[in-house]
DNA sequence: TGACAAGTGTACCGATCGGTCTAAGCTGTA
DNA sequence: TACAGCTTAGACCGATCGGTACACTTGTCA
């Protein structure tokens, strides 16, 4: 039979989808060999750790994304401005401006955590400490820093949660507006 | 065969946490028959929708439970302060700070949500609704109420996933006290 | 005591679950 | 041309899925 698919990492996207669609437990591998093109032998080939490990390569491709794109350029940051409008630039992008949820905090609502607990808790702090670096090189005291960092975040995560359920991408483009100009005014 | 148990509505705070531990899609009837207590026959009898009347059941007991302790004491607000505090009281009292996830954000994130779609989207906006009258009422202007009432709704979401993520309460309980006292200081 | 609804245990249903296996086709190298 | 190794289709596996059927036992009220 032909090779159809150069790299296992191409089909990686598409099984993210999968999950933030169907989540972990509901996404069966007759969907996920549908949407991918590839047999359960291609799959098993690829991912011989099957569901588990496909969710587990999602996972550190979202971590890749996020450090290349969004942790990196916070921790290097020189002018707060700056890189605070370029963090808030990567994540409307990334969620698609309120049209996509974030997986990680899908995973962490139910008992899917339990499975990917380091992954989950590793995602959210690497974020957090990265914005209270530069929130402190912008001359936040730590504890504001702690704080504002910590609402942002969580602030992100209910903003994609409320447009979901109210099928609004603009509730989260909205809170996105309001978090960037709560940077701009600290205290 | 005896009677085991008196009422259906008995058996809804159990599915409640079923759910709210597997999601929709991972709890499974045998989940369920094992940790209610009652066999397959009983459970069809009480719910002959099946999984999906569970479900709606559950969701519509929830949303009475926040009707009467959250919406109408915000309706009915005379004092916002007192209205605030209450709300934040009933909310951090049914989260059992920070160690419970809410069921309705759980559903609105994967696919689950296509199947409830009314029940999520009235839940955030009936609470929203409430949160934006009861600032209007204490002189917030009409466009500092419905950002706050946003801000508060999707903070609580987000802060329950973060406090999920690091399997850690008291990121809820902070964010709690943080979004309290920003609504002592508007603007 | 008898009728009847409410509630229950259990066997069973077809469908689908995640996963394995075999046999073959394709590709690169020599 | 022959071999080796990567990739593939699809049959197959036992387990479990959500759900049904039916016989049976209760409690209630006449």
């Amino acid at each position: 039979m032909p090779r159809q698919i150069a790299e296992r990492s191409d089909v990686v996207p598409v099984l993210g989808e999968i999950f933030r669609e169907s989540g972990y437990a509901g996404a069966s591998l007759s969907e996920i060999t549908r949407r991918t093109g590839l047999g359960k032998s291609s799959l098993y080939h690829f991912f011989p750790g099957g569901k588990k490990e496909m969710a587990a390569v999602v996972l550190e491709d979202i971590s890749n994304w996020f450090e290349e794109n969004v942790y990196a350029p916070l921790r290097d940051s020189t002018s707060l401005d700056k890189s605070i409008k370029a963090m808030f630039d990567s994540v409307d992008r990334y969620f698609c401006s309120g049209n996509r949820i974030c997986l990680v905090g899908a995973f962490a609502l139910d008992d899917t955590r339990d499975e990917f607990a380091e992954e989950v808790n590793d995602y959210f702090t690497a974020w957090t400490d990265a914005l209270v670096k530069a929130l402190k090189q912008g001359g936040y005291p730590l504890k504001e820093a702690k704080d504002t960092a910590e609402d942002i975040v969580s602030g992100i995560q209910g903003a994609l949660v409320l447009a979901r359920s109210h099928d609004d991408p603009k509730v989260f483009t909205r809170t996105l507006k309001r978090l960037r100009e709560r940077v701009r005014f600290p205290g």
